[in-house]
Parts: structure tokens; C-alpha cells; sequence
DNA sequence: ACGTTGACCTATA
DNA sequence: GTATAGGCCAACG
């Protein structure tokens, strides 16, 4: 299975469950691949290139800041997805980062 | 083909 | 504790 890394991240993205919210970083890191965060917000980027209905809007950086709400087309469609799954959005900023954050490398244990 | 940018993160000063 | 620098790899100009 030769699938690129972009393919990889998408996967992981698509197995975020409903209220919960990731990191580039703990993605990419998941991936073996930590270090290159970049890419995965390229992969984001790319994700409507390859399947358009990537909960993009689930993965913030570190701080939980929405950093790439402006490349939803709107940047108020980041922050309504959010709030439509119960969570709570400020200052474009997670609330209870934290306790929502879901870390792939330690929910999937790979 | 080269240079710069990019939805980031970590480390050092 | 805040500021600056470095790194990662791919795509865009």
C-alpha cells in the first residue's frame, strides 16, 4: 500500500470522531512524519482535490487557534462547523482544547 | 529551473 | 516569558 502522505493524513483526518479536534503536528507525528506539520496543512489544502467532505475544520494548530479558517471559502465556516458539533469557539480560538483534543498516535496507538 | 511561500512545530537566545 | 531562528517537504510564481 504505496498511498502518499497526503492520502495518509486524509485517513487520519476522516477518523476524527464527532466533538473532538487534532493538531497538524499530532497527525504529521503519527505519520512518522514529525517535524513536517507543513505538509499536512498542505494536505488540507489539497484535501478538496482529493475528497471534499475532509473535516478539515477538526484540525487547528497547536494552540487550537483556527489558523486556516480563511481557506474554507468563508471564514466563518471553520468556526459553525465547530460550534454545530458542540464545540465551543472564541476569538477563533478552541475552548477546552485540551479536553477535546484527540491524538491519533495515542487513540489508534497506530 | 530557481526562489518564495505555506492551514506548523521545536529549540535557542 | 517573549522574540527570533531553524527545519521539514511540496507546490506556486
Amino acid at each position: 500500500m504505496e498511498e502518499s502522505f497526503f492520502v495518509r493524513v486524509y485517513e487520519v483526518v476522516k477518523k476524527i470522531p464527532y466533538g473532538r479536534v487534532t493538531s497538524y503536528g499530532a497527525v504529521a507525528r503519527y505519520l512518522g512524519a514529525a517535524g513536517s506539520s507543513r505538509m499536512v496543512g498542505w494536505a488540507m489544502n489539497n484535501s478538496h482535490s482529493y475528497d471534499p467532505s475532509i473535516p478539515a475544520h477538526r484540525v487547528v494548530n497547536r494552540k487550537g487557534m483556527l489558523t486556516g479558517k480563511h481557506h474554507f471559502g468563508s471564514p466563518d465556516i471553520m468556526q459553525q462547523l465547530l460550534e454545530n458539533e458542540g464545540i465551543e469557539v472564541v476569538d477563533d480560538c478552541v475552548k477546552n482544547f485540551s479536553g477535546i483534543f484527540w491524538d491519533p498516535s495515542v487513540e489508534l496507538r497506530i
